[in-house]
DNA sequence: GCACCTCTGTACGCTATTGCACAGTGTATT
DNA sequence: AATACACTGTGCAATAGCGTACAGAGGTGC
């Protein structure tokens, strides 16, 4: 296994793309260097399973991996999205070592593996680790109460355009995936996404083709979601932002 | 200030109502006592409000608070729920300082208001108690997931007949309040609870008269909410519950 | 006892979304 | 080049829930 530190001692300079390696100090860097594992992330790899044991927490560099919670009767819908800004394991954080939802590659990337006893051990030893872990905490419920909001009070357009909105966790413009996809992430009927896509590309917003979504203009599509982007965000920038020089990204 | 510690050195025995004091060990509850200030919750009492910063978290012995996101444009809906089982303040004891969501009470009650900074240190001391209330955490994790499930694919009856399951947290079979507050929690219409109200009584689940609401059928209630009940609470069970002797209630 | 206010019951037309069904189109396979 | 499959586009009747409006019922204050 090549770990991260072996790498760095190559390159000299580290430049994490996660935002959350990138917020630690060295210190608290030092103690998980040595554990992290390379690896590449690709659809429709699962890296929780709910009300199973987690053993490796992920740390996303790029892709996108989505935290779902299954309706009994089989239909699931999105209650969270991890990214590079983020890290799967949100139990073993707050010291469990029970997954309650499931969580899956959702767009291709890499990032790493990291044994989940090596995160409990670091966060024992580093209270500024604590400290950063907890509040991602904090933005991911942020983040599940916005998507509450969502469901409960916006319309399918909009919360279509909130959820484009995750093309700023991940580069370049375009974003993979079918309509399919977006329509059991959101909870509703694949037909309506299709519908409601036409209409956000009828207003220039975006550009649709076959698997794929380009985003032309992101402040339209802010307004087009009515509110219901924004607060988890500015809560991400409240809680971990001030440690980064790079956020928002462009 | 009366605190409870004075109470309990009267009394010898002490028997919380909360489920958190009552699963605490005897060391750390200590830690607590001294600053425990009892304290009637009546409604609409503000606990927490948005973006604001918390000086005091509030455990309850009885009643029930909401926390309610707000939509831009007014509209609020519910995202969790607090009653004996649970205290106020997420975000103190993951070590912030701003509450994320308003929290007030929503059902009169009375329990204990505890300064966050007092929380705070005791949380620094105590590594059971931090551990209790990580894992306090999770189900609201747990408890916000759930919702956005309901929200998302429930109908408003199957809503309705979830939420009315908060009796759980509550002594006596019958909860005070109007169909206005229900729409307001649910982010639905007045009118439309009216009608979902009728619907469950007809099938005899409930009696719904004047600002009250009594539970007939517990069960039936549960399995009119058609699976959108039961997981956060499982959870609950899971990971609070095993330090209780009387958990679920009745 | 009367006036007033809050809360509940009910109605009606309207909109968003569903479930279902099927046709068309792009991409991969052989 | 032919075939197969996955994905997208579209239509239609059915339904859930909305906005609005108003009448009746229950409770409170004078």
């Amino acid at each position: 296994m090549i770990t991260m530190r072996e790498i760095a001692m190559d390159e000299e300079q580290l430049n994490f793309r996660n935002d959350l390696l990138q917020a630690m100090g060295p210190q608290e860097r030092e103690l998980l260097l040595p554990h992290l594992e390379p690896i590449a992330l690709e659809v429709p790899l699962i890296l929780e399973m709910e009300n199973s044991s987690v053993h490796d927490v992920y740390i996303l560099e790029s892709g996108l991996a989505s935290i779902v919670a299954s309706f009994p009767g089989g239909r699931d819908i999105e209650v969270g999205i991890v990214g590079r800004e983020g890290m799967t394991g949100a139990a073993v954080i707050l010291g469990g070592d029970q997954a309650a939802n499931r969580t899956f590659m959702q767009v291709s990337g890499h990032g790493f593996k990291l044994p989940a006893a090596v995160l409990s051990q670091a966060m024992e030893e580093s209270r500024a680790l604590r400290g950063l872990l907890f509040a991602y905490v904090q933005t991911l419920l942020a983040q599940t109460t916005s998507t509450v909001l969502a469901n409960g009070h916006a319309k399918l357009e909009e919360r279509l355009a909130r959820w484009l909105m995750v093309h700023d966790r991940t580069d370049g413009a375009t974003i993979w995936l079918t309509h399919e996809f977006l329509a059991v992430m959101l909870g509703v009927r694949r037909a309506g996404v299709t519908v409601a896509l036409h209409l956000l590309e009828g207003k220039g917003l975006i550009r649709s083709t076959r698997r794929q979504i380009a985003i032309l203009n992101r402040q339209g599509l802010i307004e087009e979601a009515h509110g219901s982007y924004g607060a988890a965000e500015e809560e991400y920038r409240r809680l971990i932002g001030r440690h980064l020089a790079r956020w928002p990204p462009s």
